[in-house]
DNA sequence: GAGATGACGGGCT
DNA sequence: AAGCCCGCCATCT
């Protein structure tokens, strides 16, 4: 049985080239929809070689996570950028329009 | 096993 | 709008 981190890992690894998703999101398609502090977890334990393009996940303010030293976040923001993603005056992504949550997003309502 | 930590999120002030 | 606080989860000490 794959551990939480696989799944994350799994998870991210889907994310389309040119959009992003959120920590929040992530956590409820692993099924731990209160767990978005567990997923920063895992990705923080990757390396920047990493298959996995952790560069896609943001926080639900459609911003880069601020960590460590710093330059880091930079760097993420740089990597995004070379995707065609676009950040507004504000540092922030519009979600609306790069954000992904998944294979099948909002069917409609009922 | 108890306490502390962190790439988070939502609610309230 | 910006900041503060509290809850949550997987790990690390």
């Amino acid at each position: 049985m794959p551990t939480f981190f696989d799944e994350v890992y799994a998870l991210v690894r889907q994310v389309p080239v040119g959009r992003v998703t959120t920590y929040g999101a992530i956590a409820c398609m692993a099924g731990r929809p209160n767990a978005p502090r567990a997923v920063g977890y895992a990705l923080r334990a990757l390396q920047a070689d990493s298959d996995v393009p952790w560069q896609r996940v943001i926080n639900a303010q459609g911003k880069v996570s601020p960590r460590g030293p710093d330059g880091e976040a930079s760097f993420q923001r740089v990597r995004l950028e070379r995707e065609g993603i676009v950040f507004d005056a504000q540092d922030r992504i519009n979600l609306r329009a790069f954000g992904w949550v998944g294979p099948m997003p909002a069917p409609e309502l009922p």
